[in-house]
RNA sequence: UGGGGAGUCGCCAAGCUGGUUAAGGCACCGGAUUUUGAUUCCGGCAUGCGAAGGUUCGAAUCCUUCUUCCCCAGCCA
């Protein structure tokens, strides 16, 4: 494949400022890395980190990506891969009950997918967060001991009520000064079973009064009997995120911990969290430091897991692969590419303003590189009979169509002219409009790759829908002979031999929502679906499509780009799905 | 009505340690090339940076006030 252009540099946004500036000051050049996640000391057994900085993707494995993690991904793999650092790939499971293998699967598909790795210096950087339950256990007790938390019997309501509102403080409570061996002893009988789920918790001691209420001794560790994917039954006490993330980032000496603008609020306890460990030697400095960025928006479609779970349960689309969900793996089977997504998140940016990105941004970006790897082929997908009535009977010539117009190495192949062909029905007018320059009676114009034609008369049945079209062909103006030239006509359509078509099922995609902001106002979002977001037709291709392999992508010349299904195509026997159509700047 | 964030062209987004005419992309509008009404190429596109004051020789960049939008009260992440 080559490249006439070289891609321009991702933008500058303030995260990457944040790491050069941190590169160039050094801050992170103290680290160790013992070659893998460790407390402190441990990593002071290794030798410096030949990692510049380390970033991590920690999805919960509770469900499929989409294309918001799309740009998470290439944001925090991009980063380690310009900076020469690493992006740990983390499973953050630390609710048992949520999470599985399955999830676990599509997700490293999803970003191997997408281009990116986790092998760097040797390595393999794939984590579980349920890797590291001693660990926290561990920190847990020590911050126990060092009077930094508390076990707490009150109930879930309880808690709730003496929490206090977002303009009024909390009340402490009243388990709050029981002695640090009394919590220590009730934390070890949590981790033994001994006592039952819900009735207590361990609590961080700061502040029932902060004004940030993630500040007022939240909840870090609970009872939950479940088996969990990674552990099985080995817990059943878990840590909950707020505490269990900051420390995921330092035992695998994150420099960059990169979250969206919901998690900013949390800031506060993530330091909270890891100093007073570091402070009880068991992490080492420097620590991870989190920043948070604006999670996308995408315009006509919905990228919330509980939007996109109903979708499926509910049987508005056919799957989580759905080709017109935003999941990567529907994107996928739509035949969107990664070097498509790649440069959609450069094209976006990141930034911490809430924003929408316009859904035609992402389709243009695919265009883009689908224009550059696929390559071209004939198909109609709206037939109607073209005779040409001066063109002998049974006669069969060879006409030659080059693969890749930008690519002339790519060669060409041959396709069959005969006396009857499939053309697209919007390239006849009984009654041109306008500006239209297609066939229309006593129009001319040309059989791309073939002869110009005049068209003689046409054919209507009962309803008075035109079935067939008459033309006579100019014998010298072949395409590539010198005649070619002789006669000038401005347009210039596709064709299929009907005697060589093949007939295959093509489904022609739509938005699956026809609203640019599904559910806004008071509308259920459902009630925005777009009622003919999928059409499935029977379109005549030319004979070499017969051969296509799932997921190979071409440019159905005139229409767009187009990809053998991945999971309905049979050998020999290829159905197609259109990922994006041309752009049309012709108004009809 | 507490706290935390954000408002620069239709959509994104640089710039924000103050200093020539406010980057770039997408969209849009012209025009050229074109056997895809595609692609490609060339040109155009914010006297303006949420608003109002102020400081300054000079402000999108500093100060003040106001305004709009987003997030936070899970033993979810």
């Amino acid at each position: 494949m080559s490249s006439d252009k070289t891609p321009l540099p991702p933008a500058s946004n303030f995260i990457r400022h944040i790491v050069e500036r941190d590169i160039e000051q050094g801050t992170y050049a103290s680290r160790h890395w013992a070659g893998s996640p460790g407390d402190a000391e441990y990593q002071a057994t290794g030798s410096p980190d030949p990692a510049k900085i380390r970033t991590r993707f920690p999805p919960e494995p509770n469900g499929y990506l989409h294309i918001g993690h799309a740009k998470s991904i290439c944001l925090n793999f991009g980063l380690a891969r310009d900076y020469g650092g690493v992006c740990h790939m983390r499973f953050d499971d630390t609710n048992p009950e949520k999470e599985e293998q399955e999830y676990v699967d599509s997700i490293t598909d999803a970003v191997q997918w997408l281009g990116f790795g986790w092998d760097a210096f040797d390595k393999s950087h794939l984590y579980y967060a349920s890797n590291y339950f001693d660990f926290m256990y561990r920190a847990a007790e020590a911050l126990i001991i060092d009077g930094h938390a508390y076990i707490d019997q009150q109930t879930a309501d309880e808690m709730r009520a003496s929490r206090g509102t977002l303009t009024e403080p909390g009340k402490d409570s009243p388990w709050r000064d029981r002695p640090a061996e009394e919590s220590l002893k009730l934390f070890q009988e949590m981790r033994d079973g001994v006592h039952a789920d819900g009735s207590m918790v361990l609590r961080a001691k700061i502040d029932m009064a902060s004004p940030n209420i993630n500040l007022r001794d939240p909840a870090i560790y609970r009872i939950k009997r479940a088996t969990h994917h990674n552990t099985g039954d080995k817990w059943c006490i878990y840590p909950m995120y707020t505490y269990a993330h900051p420390l995921e980032d330092a035992l695998e000496g994150i420099t960059h911990s990169i979250c969206t603008l919901e998690f900013e609020d949390q800031r506060p306890f993530y330091d909270w969290v890891l100093e007073r460990l570091a402070e009880a030697g068991l992490l080492a400095n420097p620590l991870p430091k989190q920043y948070e960025f604006a999670r996308l928006n995408l315009t006509y479609v919905v990228l919330s897991k509980r939007k996109l779970i109903d979708l499926v349960e509910n049987k508005h689309v056919s799957g989580w692969d759905d080709p017109r969900l935003p999941t990567l793996a529907g994107a996928r089977r739509r035949g969107y590419t990664p070097e498509g997504f790649r440069l959609f998140a450069d094209r976006i940016g990141v930034s911490k303003a809430d924003s929408w990105i316009e859904y035609t941004i992402l389709e243009d970006c695919m265009r883009e590189t689908l224009n550059e790897s696929a390559e071209r082929r004939i198909a109609v997908l709206d037939p109607i009979k073209l005779v040409i009535d001066n063109y002998p009977e049974g006669q069969s010539e060879d006409c030659f169509a080059p693969n890749h117009p930008l690519k002339p190495e790519l060669g060409k192949r041959t396709v069959q002219l005969t006396k009857e062909l499939w053309i697209e029905r919007e390239d006849f007018m009984e009654v041109p409009s306008k500006g239209y320059f297609r066939l229309f009676p006593d129009g001319m114009v040309r059989l791309r790759y073939g002869y110009v034609v005049k068209c003689t008369g046409f054919e209507k049945d009962a309803d008075g829908k035109v079935t067939t079209v008459h033309c006579e062909y100019l014998s010298d103006t072949k395409s590539g002979t010198p005649g070619a030239d002789s006669i000038k006509v401005k347009g210039n359509i596709h064709w299929v031999s009907a005697a060589h078509a093949y007939a295959a099922e093509v489904r022609l995609y739509d938005r699956l929502f026809k609203e640019a902001h599904p559910g806004s106002g008071d509308r259920d979002y459902l009630d925005d679906l777009n009622p003919n977001s999928v059409q499935t037709i029977t379109a005549q291709l030319e004979l070499a499509l017969k051969d296509a392999k799932p997921e190979e992508r071409f440019q159905f010349e005139r229409h767009g780009y187009f990809v053998a299904d991945s999971k309905d195509s049979q050998p020999g026997k290829p159905v197609f799905n259109r990922t994006v159509t041309l752009r049309d700047a012709w108004q009809k």
